[in-house]
DNA sequence: TACGACCTATACGTTGCACACAGCTCAAGT
DNA sequence: ACTTGAGCTGTGTGCAACGTATAGGTCGTA
């Protein structure tokens, strides 16, 4: 089986399953006829353990990592406790953040509807984007 | 005033001022002396609206477009409607996604209190995953 | 054997920083 | 005047997870 053989049968793209040999996460052996990555039908179950744990929010070097230890004859679930306890408490932070992020632009969608354009002045750039600043916050890191 | 002057006047570190030069956000001249960059005081706004802006949800890329507006006389308030508008639509989906991860983390955690840690077999590489990916939804693109 | 659809490989672009590294500047101390 | 040394500067590279551009290889059919 080829790049495109497993991609279809994992269900991804070929230039994910490129990807996914690039990092490490599958070794495929080469085809002595002409170079190309030669899979195996366990690599199918991989890739969609590899989608699968992605879904749970897990990061491609968790994954790494958990694979390494399966790999190893080693079982990876308490790795897997440890990190997706990690994760989910990222997560409701960063959920949090989007909330209030979409919050304040839904706010500011109202707050315009109402507001006029207007030229660019010496100190405002966009009196649309400055009437929102006013609303309070300051100008930490953001993430979309 | 240097890289340093502008980032504490505006609130960033120096690599951020660094990078938004680089990337055409700011255009300091040189210092003809050290060929430092030479940044002047409607910097310190220039970056404090890219800040706000970000806050908004807004990318460096629809940012560049508002102030090349701005720096041509126009009123870039159209744009930065159109913008925002299409940005709130993005981020109505993108929580909903974050949501659905958040649920899918949670009940998984909820799950795998009650179940052993087991040794990876062929088909399985790590069943507390498995037991997740039971609980419907397809293999599409998942984004952390 | 010639064609052409499809496959492959590598390499680079994306976003918004964060950091490593080496060299430069400038004030204080001797 | 000279030497530290802290702190600043510049460029360059790395990150996550792909997406894409390009050039070339392969295979079935005629």
């Amino acid at each position: 089986m080829h790049v495109k053989g497993l991609a279809n049968k994992a269900g991804v793209r070929s230039y994910v399953v490129r990807y996914y040999t690039q990092i490490g996460l599958l070794t495929p052996s080469r085809d002595s006829d002409n170079g190309y990555r030669q899979f195996s039908t366990t690599d199918i179950y991989r890739v969609r353990f590899i989608r699968r744990a992605k879904l749970l929010g897990f990061k491609l070097s968790d994954i790494q990592r958990i694979l390494a230890d399966a790999d190893a004859g080693q079982s990876p679930c308490r790795e897997v406790r440890q990190i997706i306890t990690r994760r989910a408490n990222e997560n409701r932070k960063r959920l949090q953040e989007l909330n209030a992020l979409q919050s304040r632009i839904e706010s500011a969608v109202d707050v315009w509807e109402s507001m006029p354009d207007q030229l660019p002045s010496h100190e405002s750039l966009c009196h649309l984007i400055d009437a929102v600043a006013e609303m309070g916050g300051d100008i930490g890191k953001v993430e979309l």
